[in-house]
RNA sequence: GGCGUGUUGCCCAAGUGGUCUAAGGGGACGGUCUGCAAAACCGUUAUUCGUCGGUUCAAAUCCGACACACGCCUCCA
């Protein structure tokens, strides 16, 4: 099946077509660690799953790195404001982020690299920039790119540098670049950093923000790779700089298919670590969410779309993954029965067929989900009708497997159960009792009773079943 | 000032030239089932896609203008 990718260096949809076939290469700009992130930096990493995932799907092996930004402005700022040295404070974040990601349920990159672990690597490129001629050394022996050595520069956000307000303020310590657009490929050290910098031919300092990504994504995927995807606020300047850097350096193309996830919103206004509305995972979590409950919000609208995220929708997400979880345990229990049934596998196909190429068309979750709820709805139907035997519910859970390998949501290894406390269990039985007898006064006050601790009862026709609320 | 994006039912959200009297989810209302509920299922809820104009045999989809909202041009994913 052919897949096709928003390029945001051509502005629409491509077809894609790896550089080696079946393998693809793929560079994820990853966290800055002087904070846990929060859930916008999460729908980021979360586009990137889905991507990766929807590749996997699809045959493709997926080679992914993710960078960790452990050096820059505001991890030396932090750090020295909470008086720990660097390396101790970003592990803090780098174990946090890890820690998220794994209950988010993201698939692991294959390469996950730091910044201070590429120094070398960094200053080597810095150094051909400088042979090459497109870097300039300043004042106080920091590097700068000069932009205006690289005619192709604004390509890929679509800007004319001479078209620019040429900003209201300019940073003191950049009062000897030669254009403002310049940018530091090395910093000079100076006592804002305190103990932080290393040695390099400049003397001693620390890379700038943007090299990292061109030194790594070299060094792990080469000088041309297939995919580069970020946030949408990465494309200017960072990734417009990492293309300067790197095909000046490599004097080839640098990335063949750029992606760029739109911002989340929050209650309809922008979210950013800057405007402190942030919600961190662990926020959400210790609110009593579940990470499933977070993942669906998150990965619901499609990337390109912004993503409005309200408690409103995670309060939505539990009801719908509630209702798959009734299917699933209902799927169960009729594979256990060993009945027979009618034939479902025509509708499986087409539910996944649709799913696989919704997913393939630059991603479009919307309409994948909606092949999800289709299924939902007519497994349902099936089971309603008795018309479902164990074989066609074993079609249906294993055609939910294929979709939750890239959706990642469910809960379908076990049926899933939950812990009854005692009491609850107590109260249901009496109940249980009273209804068998008919005294519905009773059950209907016991009912009311369990409601107020949380608990739902569902009758059926000899039994019942106890759920969360 | 420059560049760019969005506006689809009560809410969220697909669809980007004919299969659209517009997918899917939520909500609301009515019904089936039930002692009553819950869950599930069925039905109803946009002849219409920000406004106006144009192109076309045909437009939510293309073009233009306008309105509103938002973003980037400041090391925020």
């Amino acid at each position: 099946m052919d897949i096709q990718f928003f390029d945001t260096m051509e502005r629409k949809k491509r077809k894609f077509t790896p550089i080696k076939n079946k393998i693809v290469r793929m560079y994820t700009c990853g966290p800055t660690v002087y904070n846990f992130a929060h859930i916008g930096n999460f729908r980021a990493y979360l586009f990137e799953d889905i991507l990766r995932r929807t590749l996997e799907y699809h045959g493709y092996k997926v080679i992914q790195v993710m960078n960790l930004t452990d050096v820059d402005d505001k991890t030396i700022r932090d750090s020295i404001a909470a008086g720990i040295p660097l390396k101790e404070y970003t592990k803090k974040y780098v174990d946090a982020f890890f820690e998220d990601l794994n209950k988010l349920n993201v698939e692991k990159a294959e390469y996950y690299p730091a910044a201070t672990a590429h120094i070398e690597e960094m200053i080597t490129l810095i150094q051909t920039l400088v042979e090459k001629g497109y870097a300039y050394k300043s004042e106080d022996n920091s590097i700068y790119f000069s932009i205006s050595k690289f005619k192709d520069y604004g390509k890929l956000a679509r800007i004319d540098m001479d078209n620019q307000r040429s900003g209201a303020r300019v940073n003191s310590d950049e009062y000897d670049k030669d254009s403002v657009a310049d940018f530091a490929l090395w910093k000079a050290w100076d006592e804002r950093d305190g103990n932080v910098w290393w040695d390099s031919p400049w003397g001693k300092g620390r890379p700038g923000w943007h090299i990292e990504c061109s030194a790594m994504s070299m060094k792990y995927l080469g000088k041309t790779f297939d995919i580069h995807t970020g946030g949408i606020d990465n494309m200017f300047p960072h990734h417009e700089d990492e293309i300067a850097q790197s095909e000046s350096a490599n004097g080839q193309k640098f990335v063949n298919y750029w992606m760029h996830c739109e911002y989340l919103i929050v209650d309809g206004l922008k979210m950013s670590k800057s405007m402190g509305n942030f919600y961190t995972v662990r926020d959400l979590i210790s609110k009593g969410y579940t990470p499933q409950e977070i993942r669906w919000v998150l990965i619901s609208a499609q990337y390109r779309r912004k993503l409005n995220f309200t408690m409103d929708a995670l309060k939505h997400s539990r009801e719908s993954l509630k209702s798959f979880q009734t299917l699933f345990n209902n799927l169960n229990e009729i594979i256990k029965s060993k009945k027979d049934g009618k034939p479902v596998s025509d509708i499986v196909n087409d539910y996944v067929g649709n799913f696989g190429s919704a997913l393939a068309d630059d991603l479009n979750i919307s309409e994948a989900l909606a092949s999800v709820f289709n299924l939902l709805r007519e497994s349902n139907k099936l089971i309603a009708s008795e018309e479902l035997g164990s074989k066609g519910a074993e079609i249906i859970i294993a055609a939910f497997h294929n979709f939750d390998s890239i959706l990642g949501v469910f809960n379908l290894d076990e049926t899933h159960e939950e812990e009854i406390p005692a009491d609850i269990k107590k109260l249901a039985e009496e109940r249980f009792a009273a209804r068998r007898t008919k005294d519905f006064a009773k059950s209907d006050a016991i009912r009311k009773q369990l409601s107020e601790l949380g608990w739902t009862v569902e009758d059926k026709a000899n039994a019942y079943t106890l759920k969360k609320n």
